[in-house]
DNA sequence: TAGTAAGTTGACACTTTGGTCAGGTTTTGT
DNA sequence: ACAAAACCTGACCAAAGTGTCAACTTACTA
């Protein structure tokens, strides 16, 4: 008689699926779609590769899993920048968020970008309009201010890549960063002093008042 | 009798040399280091793959030839901050000779991105030093200009990492800024916006002055 | 124009890779 | 205890990968 879904087949399953899922941030962050062996990610899971192609059916299959999961986790720091709260807070806010899910996701930070710079391959139709609408929110929150004259003309969406772009950099280009803050590895104190730098600037510019 | 070095040599030589590195830059940027094999180089370039071999001993050989020539590339860009000249033009200079170049040597700038993602294992230790020394010596100039009280108190170094962050993202996340700025594809319009709205946004800010 | 170096290449050797499979063991409901 | 489902895995395969080589052509020098 065939078995029901139960309690302990989901713990077996899932624990193994979080392993391999695990080891596949870390190798497909590393070294790309193409340049991931199966073997390595079965090595890094514990698990002998066959036992992976149990629950993967394909290299694709892991990748795009991660990916998908890697989505989700997205949204929570994107959340702060909402018509109902001032621009210097919600800039902060932002700011600080991003920064603090980069740092504790370094890998899957790296993966995105990996991907990205990878022609997109696997990113869906679904997941690039999904990414676009919530750009689109955002940016209509920002004009919002603009024509409130509680920020300066500025175009949104060149902004908001800016932000992206400055947050994202800690984790994808770590080396580099840790060089050019004369250290060997970046601390959360680090992070902390970039999230206010990139606030300040964006918020009252380099330049002295005239 | 050993012939001598000669024009016509070098000719075939260097086109040889030349047409595999660009195929190189091409795919190395697309598929990383491990993800890129010879023979898609040697199609590429239209050699067939035992040519390739000619003139390079290894795979490794092609990339750090690759990552040398594309390091010399570099110093042009970043010769703009210096502390003869206004804070304001320096900025505007720079920002724009960066996204310029990355616009015109995109495959480079990815290839570059895509190294470092990969954990910057054929970066010499001479080239990171290149890239510290250069770092220092923009950080001296910013850290000049804050003294004389010509920019307002910041860290220099995080600033330049937004600085080098904004402006090589439009390169290695095209598909991602082209879907922000709601385009197919980016052009020199979009790049001119950005230069102006990262221009705009380090000098000011963007809250207005109470 | 003969001789030598440079350039070219199809075919090959060897290794690694993604993916399969047959047959095993463990877990679980009844 | 038993059967059925779920889980596990060593061994295997075809395809694709890196790198080699001997033999060939082309280019140049004297």
């Amino acid at each position: 008689m065939p078995r029901e879904h139960n309690e302990l087949d989901e713990k077996i399953r899932e624990r193994n699926v979080r392993l391999i899922i695990k080891a596949g941030i870390e190798i497909f962050s590393r070294k790309g779609y193409d340049g991931t062996r199966i073997a390595e990610i079965a090595e890094a899971s514990g698990l002998p590769k066959a036992n992976v192609y149990y629950y993967f059916s394909s290299k694709e299959q892991i990748y795009t899993a991660i990916i998908g999961h890697l989505l989700d986790g997205w949204d929570n720091a994107l959340k702060y920048i909402t018509a109902d709260r001032e621009p210097a807070e919600a800039f902060r806010l932002y700011i600080r968020a991003k920064l603090d899910y980069t740092r504790k996701n370094i890998a899957e930070t790296r993966l995105f970008a990996s991907e990205i710079i990878q022609g997109a391959r696997f990113l869906t139709k679904k997941d690039r309009q999904h990414i676009r609408d919530v750009t689109d929110k955002h940016v209509a929150v920002i004009e919002g201010w603009i024509a409130e004259g509680k920020i300066l003309p500025v175009d949104p969406r060149h902004l908001f890549i800016m932000l992206w772009a400055s947050t994202q950099f800690y984790a994808e280009f770590e080396p580099i960063a840790a060089d050019g803050l004369k250290k060997t590895r970046l601390t959360v104190g680090d992070y902390e002093m970039a999230a206010k730098t990139i606030a300040e600037t964006v918020l009252r510019g380099v330049l002295p008042h005239e």
